[in-house]
Formats: C-alpha cells, sequence, structure tokens
DNA sequence: TTTATTTTTGTAATCGATTACATTATTGAT
DNA sequence: ATCAATAATGTAATCGATTACAAAAATAAA
C-alpha cells in the first residue's frame, strides 16, 4: 500500500484507495459535510493507511494562502515579548494558524530582509512590535499586501490598528504613586529615545510632575536603552550626582533597567528603597522576585497578544470586514519593595 | 505596467516585460551566472518595475523544499531559550532560512498538531529542544520525514545529533565549589523528574557528594520544575526543615528557580549567603544582575543553537553527507555572590 | 569559411491540491 | 410511478515557478 517512487502519498494516491477522485478526497478533508458518511469514512480510512499529508505548498498556491502569521519583534532575547507572543500564539493556534517568528533588531532588518518575509506569498498577515520599522518598507510593496496589526509598539500617524496600553497614562499612575509617597526630587531612566513607548512615558512622566507642581532638571532624566545595562549605567550616572541634588526617588522605563539599577547601586552601598525609591513598568515574572520586590506598572502582556491576534486574523478572513471594537487593556500599579515613603533621614 | 487582473505580478509578467521567456526569468534569479549580463539586467529592471516578488507556495510546490525550519521549545516564556534562538536564527538567516516556532507545552501538543507542524511540506527540518516529545510522534511518520537535530535536551537512546553540554559534568562542578568552600550538608533543588536535564544533573550532584564522602538524606532532595514558583516551594521546604539539620548549600538545577527560592527566603529572613549557599545552573542574564548575584554554571546557549543550526542545515542540504563533527560546550562554574565558605556561626 | 564546442534561451511538462462545472445518484412530492 | 429538487461525485483546468530537453546563438578551433 505505498505510494509509488518511495515518495510520500498524495491525494492521487488515497484517491485511488478510496475507490473515489481526487476532488472527494479533498472534500472530504476540506468540507466533510459535503460528503457521504460512507465514502468519508473511506477516505479517511485510506489516508489512515497511507499515512498521507497533505502538501501544503500545493494547497498554499491553489488557496493563494498560507495558514501563516509572521510576528516581528525587535529583541527575542527580551523577555517582555515572550508573553506576548505566547498571547499571540494561543489564539493563533486554536484558529489553525502557524507563527513565524522573526527579530527586527539583530541581525538589523533591512529592506530586502523585510520584502522578503513580509510577503503574501510567505505569509497571510503579520504582527508588529517595533514601531522603528521605516514606513518605507510597508510603502515599497507592490500589489496585495499581508494583513497587519500593530502590538504593543506602533508607528506614530499610521492607519494600522494598534494594540497597546496608554503609556502616557501608565507613566503618570508610576510618577503618581512616588509623589503620593512624599517624593519631591524624582528623576527619570527612559527608554531609546526614538521609541514611541519611550516618549509616552517621558510625557506622562513630566504630566504628572506638573500636575503636582514639580519639575525635573535635566540631570535627573537619565538616557537608557530598555536594557539591564542602561540600568547600570543609569546607576553611575546617579551615583555622579552631587549628593544634596539627587533626585530621592526614580521612574523606570522598564523592568529591567530598573534590575540592573538596583543591582548597581546595591553594588555601591546603596540601599533601595531606604535611600532611593525606585518604580518599573511592565511587571515582568521577576518583578515579583527580585530583592526588592519591585513596585511596578502591570500591563496585561498576554492579553494584549490575543487582542492583536484576534483582530489580525479578523482582517485575514476578511479585509474589508469593521474592524474588531477598539479595546483598553487595564493598567496597574503593583507596589512592592522598591518603594519606600520620603524620610529625611 | 500593472499586471492584469489587480493580482500580484507573476513571472510571466514579468518575463513579458523583459521580452524573455519565463525559463529566464526564472534562471536569472536562481542562478544569474547561467543567463547573459545583458538580458540579466533586463530582467532585473522588469522584476524592479513591475514589483514583482517570488510565489513562495508555488517555489516550494516545485521546489520540494521550503526553506523554513521548525524550532520546537518546551516554553516560550521561559528566558534560557530566547537566547538559543537567537543563535539558531543567526545561522538560519544567513542561510537563507526562515524560522517557524512553536511551544510543545503550551497548548500541549498532541499527535495531531505535531504532524501537522512535523511535516516534510512545511518545512525542510527542526530543531527541538524539548526532550519530553513522545517518540512515538517521530516514528509515526511515512514517508520522507524532515532532517532534525536535538539542541540543550535530547531523547535518551535516540539516534539524533543532539547539541548540548555535558549536565553531569555541570553539576559536578557547581557541588564541588559548594564542597570546596566547606559546605558537608548539601541539598540539591531538582527539575521536573521526567526530563533528561534533571537526571543527569542529579546524578551529576550525587557523584560530587560520592566523591567527596558525602551523602545526602531524601528530604534534602527538594522537587521542581524549573519554574521560579517552584523555587519559592522549595524555600517553604527548606524552611520546614529541622534547623539543626538543614542543608547549609543548596545546588538548584535552574536560575529561575534559584531565583524564587532566594527571594521567598528573603521574605522569611533568612539571608543568602550568610545563612544558606546557593549555586543556580544556566548562567541566565539576570543571574548577573540579582541581590545577592547568582553563583552558576555558565552554559553557552548562542553557541549551542549556532551548532545545532549549522547541524541542521548541513543535513538539509545533504541528508547523507556525513555529520559534522560533534563539538563540546565548555561550562564556566562563574562564582558571584551567593555562595559563600561554610561558617558555624 | 566551416565545423565543433560552449553558452544562452525557449518550449512545455511538472509539482499536488482545489474547485468550477458537469454528471449521476438519491430523495421527496405528487 | 414520474418528475423535480437536492445531494454526491467526477472531470479537468488551474494556481505560479522550475527544469529537462531542445533549439538557437555565440565563440573557438581548424
Amino acid at each position: 500500500m505505498k505510494a509509488k517512487k518511495g515518495n510520500l502519498p498524495r491525494i492521487q494516491d488515497v484517491a485511488k484507495m478510496a475507490n473515489v477522485s481526487t476532488a472527494t478526497v479533498s472534500r472530504a478533508l476540506s468540507f466533510p459535510d459535503r460528503v457521504s458518511e460512507k465514502t468519508r469514512d473511506a477516505v479517511l480510512q485510506a489516508i489512515e493507511k497511507s499515512g498521507y499529508t497533505i502538501n501544503q505548498s500545493a494547497r498554499n498556491l491553489r488557496r493563494g494562502g498560507t495558514g501563516t502569521i509572521l510576528v516581528l519583534l525587535p529583541n527575542l532575547a527580551n523577555s517582555f515579548f515572550s508573553r506576548v507572543l505566547k498571547g499571540i500564539e494561543t489564539i493563533a493556534s486554536k484558529e489553525g494558524f502557524s507563527i513565524l517568528i522573526a527579530d527586527s533588531q539583530f541581525p538589523p532588518i533591512d529592506e530586502a530582509a523585510f520584502g522578503n518575509l513580509f510577503n503574501i506569498s510567505r505569509i497571510d498577515g503579520a504582527i508588529v512590535l517595533d514601531g522603528n520599522i521605516p514606513q518605507s518598507f510597508f510603502d515599497r510593496q507592490n500589489g496585495r499586501k499581508p494583513a497587519m496589526v500593530f502590538a504593543c509598539e506602533w508607528i506614530p500617524g499610521s492607519k494600522t490598528a494598534a494594540f497597546h496600553i496608554d503609556n502616557i497614562a501608565g507613566a503618570m499612575m508610576a510618577t503618581d504613586h512616588l509623589v503620593a509617597l512624599g517624593h519631591r526630587k524624582i528623576g527619570h531612566v527612559a527608554g531609546p529615545p526614538n521609541n514611541v513607548l519611550s516618549r509616552d512615558r517621558v510625557t506622562g512622566f513630566l504630566q504628572s510632575l506638573q500636575k503636582h507642581g514639580l519639575g525635573c532638571p535635566d540631570d535627573w532624566k537619565i538616557q537608557g536603552d530598555f536594557t539591564i545595562e542602561s540600568g547600570v549605567q543609569a546607576a553611575q550616572h546617579w551615583l555622579s550626582l552631587n549628593q544634596e541634588e539627587r533626585p530621592t526617588a526614580l521612574f523606570c522605563a522598564s523592568d529591567e533597567m530598573a534590575f540592573g539599577l538596583i543591582s548597581e547601586l546595591n553594588q555601591n552601598g546603596i540601599k533601595v528603597p531606604q535611600d532611593l525609591s525606585i518604580v518599573g513598568f511592565d511587571d515582568v515574572e521577576f518583578a515579583a522576585h527580585s530583592i526588592p520586590a519591585l513596585s511596578t506598572i502591570h500591563q496585561p502582556r498576554r492579553r494584549i497578544g490575543e487582542a492583536a491576534a484576534r483582530a489580525l486574523i479578523h482582517k485575514i478572513r476578511d479585509a474589508d470586514a469593521p474592524p474588531l471594537p477598539e479595546m483598553a487593556f487595564e493598567l496597574e500599579l503593583i507596589s512592592r519593595g522598591s518603594t519606600a515613603p520620603f524620610s529625611n533621614r
């Protein structure tokens, strides 16, 4: 009962075995109802016996779709994204899509590489988690483009649906928390300057200060890039400031930076939160288990991933359907051990 | 200069535009040397002008390959894997392969889902990072199977090439370190019992103890599952032990568990390393920045990923070629702040 | 110049599943 | 029992690129 030539069994082989036409086999697989029970059983049995599996390339070619969605993220190694990915995967696999994952920063993606990935013959749609892809990469595409949504990050001004939290509000919550604890000298460790998230978080930070009649001198605004390492550098910067004029609290635009910061301060004998209060952003898994546990803004990463995936699949299935309703993702300030009331000492 | 019907431009359209046959266009793309410079330029120009991109499904169908490799990992959310992934991606993209990533535990993969993924018409090969896939899933396949290698984990007894460190040696290094610090009462927080890594690490742990004439009562062998949460539970277990008969040092089979452990102990007033020394395993990025910084066994995750990808691609290109030479991955004990010499107090 | 060799190009079959359309079988209504 | 309507199945064209084979063009050798 082998397929001839030592090759894989084809739909032809199954058809012959079950004494039906290839069309019937195809229908038995794709539209079971359109086939009588008797033949369906025969087909299924032939499939089982032959070990037939569908040839995806052939199906994709004929159907003009791939059942694959691309997830483009800035940094695979950053644990922040893995939860979002998990949300995407949950939905995608439930809906019968595979996901293709690519890292847009490493190796840095150029137009050619992008064009090769973001191609309707490879993918049905894409979820883009990187707001720094040049808009021109998308515009350059001819013909039918894959469906697309943004998640977490987005390109400002783009019309494409984007699923993300309100970063300004989040930053305000974090800063308000520090103010409420009695801090008046509050600094900020920012993300990379060309990043939308960084910008919104700086904005929220400043809005909160303004609301409370506080200001922030330039050297309390520390430039980082979301990595642990840049948190370490931020600590160096803080240590270099005049002891009397240092902030007594810092809002970090990411948990990772907060960890680097706290660790480096600790090496230098500075205690968090006694000497300095720190709030992070994201509530990565580890935040609850660091020492001290990190106060931070929780964002529902997994739900963001799920929402983005749902919206994308919706768009893939019917490009002209009205988009799914926007949803708001709730933020939550989680107060843990890294923040404490201001004390004069 | 549009393709007709509002559809994507096809190779036909390019051919017409460049006044050559489709065969020539195809050759200009796949074997530039087999085409005269003049026609090549004409073709390239036509491609540029039409915005043509190749239809991958058609190419895959005809060529009988997909240019895609699957990476099957147990848990996307675990930061351990992201570095390995990065290594895989570096090589894969350099060699012109895309990677398809799937999570084997969530949602738990069943035979049908596995068969759907691990299918020669979808992928050219797979890198499997999960040693708990039932062997039967692989055996059940008919016909030509995708190429495959294991990385990090593997199925004991399988003939398939596997790229991983010597876990027994690593566990011995970790345990030796504790012994060298003067500890005599040493416990172990193990990984999930059905996991090859756990088993080898337990073995190495016990071998080291034996070498030094030490033993380990059963209630110093704590069952975990590699997660932070199970580290927290291990701490509870340790705390529940009779104060006089507790281990003074613990070897954790993963850094994640060590973090959970240290954090929970800290909550209960136990200081690491003063009251208890702890070594982890893996040297995840955060290990250098936790408080205290974690002593651990460094494994070159990225290089493992690269080696696995290289070997797989080698196999894909020529299934019968002799396999690439095995390589040893060096381990390193990184001694940081979580371990200290035994003191009687 | 003529012939042999090599390079370049074209024609048309092919990969394997899907589906429009045509045909046959079945069911139900009268 | 007859006809209409519906269900089930089959035939063959099709998706778009690749490539075996054949033909034509260019180059080298005589």
